[in-house]
RNA sequence: GUGUUCGUAGCUCAGCUGGAUAGAGCAACGGCCUUCUAAGCCGUGGGUCGGGGGUUCGAAUCCCUUCGAGCACGCCA
């Protein structure tokens, strides 16, 4: 379906032509004065200079070109140039009628699909989610949904921390405390056993153990090195452990992703391009990019346009072992691989954008990456505390997300406790519903590259602009719809009537934005245009249902057309939730 | 030091490629429930858009400058 400013902009854009004026004059937008018009065009102005005739002028010109338009009620032209648009009542509510026949509400499938990697959660392995990788997921996971809407082929990728030194620490530590294990025995040949010898919390306990020894006990760090350089070398019993680390580890990160609702198509990692590093570092040796800087290995990426210094791209450390962006390079050149995708989008923090930078020019400058590939670098901002700074635990430590989770479905579940009647186990699992949805709308409002203040109190407040509120609201309308059906029967098929007053002419002219804005936030990767949106949305349904007794209104054509009003608001609500991560529960 | 992001109401934030009187929410105050969920709706007060220049018919938005804050700047990730 053609966007309906477009369809606006077009009629507009002829009446120009028509009056002897460039058509691209005629861009039409909602107008920032409801109380004067519907829309508003502001090309007269714009135009002015090029015509060399007063913008009134030419207002008027195009006034007169529309005389008898199908499309605009009414034309105004206002000093000094303004011209102030009401859209036929017609119009509008044929257009409604045919997005709710459109299965994603007039949103069009691209001319060209694209195929895009999203890179982001990027836990570690054996260490608990904290409050740094919530961010990540829940804007991630945001970007993927709204790209899939849009109707790309989207990969999801976690792309996980599962190779370093932490991996040494933990092997190093375990056979310290449990030397007898067979992964030890290196004079063992038969099978491993199939049970991992420790849980996720012991896992978990095992790793910051391990890392405060090495920062005090040399030995202890050396003995930790030499099993991450036996395990990257293959040893057969600490590849073995490394697997049970790994799969303990990434079923317990599982289960903590899907309280989110967050989940992956990929679980990669940095150890699954291990083995491509050698030939990569080859290849960029060979192709004369890489060259020996103070016993490192690096490749140039300096430009000639840039305003500072860009630092080489480090590939090898002087000891020769890899990096972080060796990983990340060699991880690119997999996917090019594999995939051949026109767009990697990293989901990252933002304070690694030069890091970024220089990864993104040495995988172009080296070839791995061609121009008919985009890569973005999506960074997000910090999520602080109520002091603006940081966000930390009461005693000043890391807030494990698991912890911060049970914080907010804590008070969620006394706030619907003490707000509603409602059983407690129905109140629990409505809890976690909502609770999801303050912490995801509380990020995601936000401009993801903005740090933001994280205020559990303001987040699960049921009031203004939170996702408790959205819920509510939706919840409301699926109330009438079901009361509705129970009375009349099912509501499918029913056209929305033209508007009678301006509430519902209000509501009307939101939801005809849904496309335009869904466009938008994909091609600007912002969440947050969706968010704000929905709140637009909501706010314009609430007002219009104050306004407007919907079931017990007599005439039935005129109580079917509301109906089909609000089933298309709720469909296009629940279509943003989604996108947003979230949904609404049946009752709260 | 260099670079970069930002500075909008008491607080938390919108404001798209420059357009009419800068918008929300919270907080404050005042209305609205025998009728579809009042977790809502309607209204009032509150801003020299950090300061100063410039471009323009027109600037929160573009350019310059200045002050202030955050962040990043080769062997961590």
């Amino acid at each position: 379906m053609k966007k309906f400013l477009d369809i606006l902009s077009e009629e507009m854009g002829k009446a120009f032509a028509t009056a002897g004026y460039g058509a691209e004059l005629g861009r039409v937008t909602v107008s920032n004065r409801p109380d004067l018009c519907e829309y508003q065009c502001n090309g007269a102005m714009a135009g002015a200079k090029q015509y060399k005739k007063p913008p009134f002028v030419i207002a008027g010109d195009v006034q007169k070109a529309l005389e008898g338009s199908k499309v605009f009620d009414k034309v105004d032209v206002v000093a000094p140039g303004f011209l102030n648009l009401n859209v036929s009542r017609e119009l509008l509510k044929d257009y409604l009628n045919e997005m709710a026949g459109d299965n994603k509400f007039g949103v069009e499938a691209p001319e060209k699909v694209k195929k895009i990697i999203i890179d982001y959660g990027g836990p570690n392995v054996a260490k608990p989610l904290h409050v740094g990788h919530l961010r990540s997921a829940v804007i991630g996971e945001s970007v993927k949904r709204i790209s899939r809407y849009m109707g790309h082929d989207v990969i999801g990728d976690i792309h996980l921390g599962d190779w370093g030194l932490q991996m040494g620490l933990i092997i190093a530590e375990l056979k310290l405390r449990q030397p007898e294990l067979v992964y030890f025995d290196s004079d063992f040949t038969g099978e491993y056993p199939a049970e991992a010898p420790f849980t996720i919390s012991e896992l978990e306990e095992i790793y910051p153990t391990a890392s405060g020894k090495s920062k005090e006990d040399p030995a202890f760090k050396e003995e930790a090195m030499n099993c991450t350089f036996k395990l990257q070398n293959g040893d057969r019993g600490y590849r073995a452990l490394w697997k049970h680390i790994l799969s303990v580890s990434v079923t317990d990160l599982k289960k903590n992703y899907e309280k989110l609702n967050v989940d992956f198509d990929l679980w990669k990692g940095e150890s699954d391009v291990h083995d491509v590093i050698p030939d990569m570092v080859a290849d960029m040796k060979a192709g004369g990019f890489a060259y020996e800087s103070d016993g490192a290995l690096v490749v140039d990426v300096k430009e000639e346009t840039d305003t500072k210094e860009i630092p080489p791209c480090m590939i090898l450390k002087s000891d020769g072992a890899a990096l972080y962006n060796t990983t990340d390079l060699a991880t690119i050149r997999e996917r090019m691989k594999e995939y051949k995708p026109d767009e990697i989008i990293y989901v990252v923090d933002k304070r690694q954008d030069l890091y970024f930078e220089q990864v993104f020019r040495c995988a172009r400058k080296t070839g791995l990456v061609g121009d008919e590939t985009s890569l973005k670098f999506l960074g997000f901002g910090t999520m602080n505390g109520k002091d603006g700074k940081p966000f930390k635990t009461r005693q000043g430590g890391v807030m494990r997300l698991e912890h911060l989770i049970a914080d907010i479905n804590e008070e969620m579940l006394k706030k619907i406790l003490t707000g509603r009647e409602m059983e407690e186990a129905e109140a629990k699992e409505t809890s976690q519903i909502v609770a999801l949805s303050a912490l995801k709308y509380g990020d995601l409002s936000n401009q993801a590259s903005k740090d933001y203040v994280f205020d559990i109190d303001r987040f699960t407040s049921f009031e203004g602009d939170t996702g408790p509120y959205l819920l509510y609201t939706v919840v409301r309308i699926k109330s009438i719809l079901k009361k509705y059906e129970e009375s009349c029967g099912a509501a499918d098929k029913l056209l929305c009537n033209a508007y009678t007053n301006d509430s519902e002419k209000n509501l009307m002219m939101q939801l005809t934005l849904f496309n335009s804005m869904m466009e938008g936030a994909f091609e600007e990767i912002a969440p947050h245009r969706v968010c704000a949106y929905l709140y637009d949305l909501a706010n314009a349904f609430n007002s219009f249902y104050h306004e407007t007794k919907i079931l017990a209104e007599e005439d039935s054509a005129k109580k079917q057309g509301w109906i089909a009003l609000l089933s298309l608001t709720k469909d296009v609500a629940e279509t943003c939730m989604d996108v947003l991560g979230f949904s609404a529960p049946e009752r709260m």
